[in-house]
RNA sequence: GCGCCCGUAGCUCAAUGGAUAGAGCAUCAGCCUUCUAAGCUGGUGGUUAGUGGUUCGAGUCCACUCGGGCGUACCA
């Protein structure tokens, strides 16, 4: 409809010239009366024509060659608004569109041949994945789509760091309940991680390996158990969510291919690094960040920023005309420092996207659960996963904007996951899968021959719901907003529920009953779509 | 103190700078001898935290105030 009008415009702007380069744009309006397509150019040309806005939309409207067969009504509306109507065939002729692209209804090809990489979850192996990095994992996983929605071509990444402290204490945690085991009188430190999976871990090596553990340093097999382990259990916990990433990129390996050194020596020969009380200090303030950071400790070792630096460098290196970064606020402070040190270095951050994911707050009975892996008080995803089941999580976490600080609610979420609008669509696709069985036993088939008769305004609201989805996709992909996915499709089940109610298959003419049946198939294909996208399952039947 | 994010119905949240701010849950009243009632119809519920500004038009942009989250490491 849109790809219509701007045609319409175009054909016109030879006879009134200042439409040409106008900043035209159509919307559809909140309210059915205003409409099916609304421009607001009248408004914006007021100002640089002088003119009155009304009496600018009156002469386009005049201008314009209208074809009734496609636009049934044209109309000025409020300080000069111009809302179209389309007739009810044009509409309708949609669904045979729908049907024939099936499966790839929706998808576009605007970034064909582009490629992209969206890194996202990068949890170290120190403990389970916890409902935290539920959102991160979820949200991730949907833009990777959403982005193959529109053409680009994606790598899902998982960065992580299986060496420093974090890592010595962890394998020392290990090694200290596995003394506990062997009967030693151990003070648990509190600094060590204080979960249960420690434990099981040290039993299973006490299993495989007796009493012969009793020298081993923290540093080697104790450590090196406890990151396969958790490991396989975090990507176990993946899984389940139908989440797989194609690279697991080792921060150590930066170390191991010289990328770091390499980094290093750039920084000094560009003068953007130096020396001070022992450690070495990245240049940040003079490139227009607030301070100097450190990069190497005074013992030698990097902090965080070199490797991300580094890290970013090698991924940029690589080609990818887009790299995404899912990040929880806690990080917020330092990707700048990143991407400043990025751009001084010659690389053109535009084609990094950095999104930072506000934190989920967890709330049990009323009360905040303050998660700390180390503390070991957290809920874990697979908990959760347990609880309400992979749609639900998916769908949950997807439907809300990533800058809002999400209040969940476990006991509200158990209690009342019958009633979770994930359902809602879930329902609405398995009544298409009923009507599908119960035509073939009235041997009644969809037709395309009499669209015409979809004339209620049930049936229209539908096919005009189904007809945005492609433009729906396309927004929530260059927006980084997997929210705008549920909202349409919560309002497309609403559409369809209403057409389920209040116009019948059985019992009507033949004619318009096969009409029927095939915008019902339409529905269905979008419903499957859109729910594929946000990785939740369209069942046939529940 | 400074930086980033947020503040919308009782609760959880929507709303490309557009016309009358919407859903779900909760609550109240209706609808199943016909394709799934996990549904549909209607009602209650709002000074979009506050004040000022920009604009033909502001929940949305700008400034300030109040309130909350996360940062502000030679932790990641």
């Amino acid at each position: 409809m849109k790809a219509y009008l701007y045609n319409l415009f175009e054909t016109t702007s030879n006879a009134l010239t200042y439409l040409k380069d106008s900043p035209l744009t159509f919307e559809a309006p909140k309210i059915e009366s205003h409409g099916d397509l609304s421009t607001n150019v009248a408004l914006l040309l007021s100002k640089s024509l002088k003119r009155n806005p009304r009496e600018v939309a009156n002469e386009i409207i005049a201008a314009l060659p209208i074809d009734e067969s496609i636009i049934s009504k044209i109309e000025l509306a409020g300080p000069g608004f111009i809302n179209f109507f389309f007739s009810p065939a044009f509409i309708s002729s949609k669904i045979k569109t729908i049907f024939e692209l099936g499966d790839n209804y929706g998808k576009s090809k605007k970034y064909a041949g582009k490629k992209a990489n969206v890194e996202f979850v990068s949890a170290n192996p120190t403990g389970p994945l916890t409902v935290g990095h539920g959102r991160n994992a979820v949200f991730g996983d949907t833009i990777a789509s959403l982005l193959e929605w529109v053409g680009y071509e994606v790598d899902r990444e998982y960065y992580f760091n299986n060496a420093g402290r974090q890592m010595r204490v962890l394998g020392d945690s290990v090694r200290l309940r596995y003394l506990q085991i062997l009967g030693d009188e151990i003070d648990f430190p509190e600094d060590h991680y204080q979960g249960e999976y420690i434990k099981d871990i040290a039993q299973q090596l006490f299993n495989e390996h007796k009493d012969t553990l009793r020298n081993e340093p923290a540093e080697g097999l104790f450590k090196a158990a406890a990151e396969s382990e958790i490991f396989n259990d975090i990507k176990k916990t993946l899984s389940r969510l139908k989440i797989e990433h194609k690279i697991f990129f080792n921060e150590n390996s930066l170390y191991e291919e010289g990328k770091i050194k390499q980094l290093l020596d750039t920084f000094k020969e560009k003068n953007l690094s130096y020396e001070k009380e022992n450690a070495t200090w990245l240049k940040l303030s003079e490139m227009g960040n607030e301070q100097d950071k450190v990069i190497v400790k005074s013992t030698g070792e990097p902090t965080y920023r070199l490797p991300d630096i580094a890290y970013h460098s090698v991924k940029l290196n690589r080609g990818y005309d887009l790299l995404v970064d899912i990040f929880g606020s806690d990080h917020n402070a330092t990707y700048p420092d990143v991407m400043v040190a990025l751009k001084n270095l010659g690389y053109n951050t535009d084609r990094v996207k950095v999104l930072i994911h506000q934190f989920v707050t967890i709330l049990d009975n009323g009360e905040v659960v303050k998660m700390s892996t180390r503390k070991a008080n957290y809920v874990t995803l697979d908990e959760l996963t347990d609880e309400v089941g992979s749609d639900v999580v998916r769908y949950f976490f997807n439907m809300r904007n990533i800058t809002t600080h999400m209040n969940f609610d476990l006991a509200l979420a158990k209690k009342q996951s019958d009633e979770n609008p994930v359902f809602y669509l879930q329902y609405a696709h398995a009544r298409i899968c009923s009507i599908l069985r119960m035509i073939e036993s009235e041997s009644l088939k969809p037709s395309f021959e009499n669209l015409d008769l979809l004339v209620m305004p049930e049936e229209q609201l539908l096919i005009k719901k189904l007809s945005k989805f492609e433009e729906e996709v396309l927004n929530s992909a260059e927006q980084f907003e997997s929210q705008r996915i549920t909202n349409y499709l919560e309002d497309l089940a609403t559409a369809f529920h209403k057409f389920y109610t209040f116009c019948r298959i059985m019992g009507t003419e033949k004619k318009l009953a096969e009409a029927r049946i095939a915008l019902a198939l339409a529905a269905k294909i979008v419903i499957k779509n859109g729910l594929s996208i946000l990785g939740v399952s369209a069942p046939d039947k529940m």
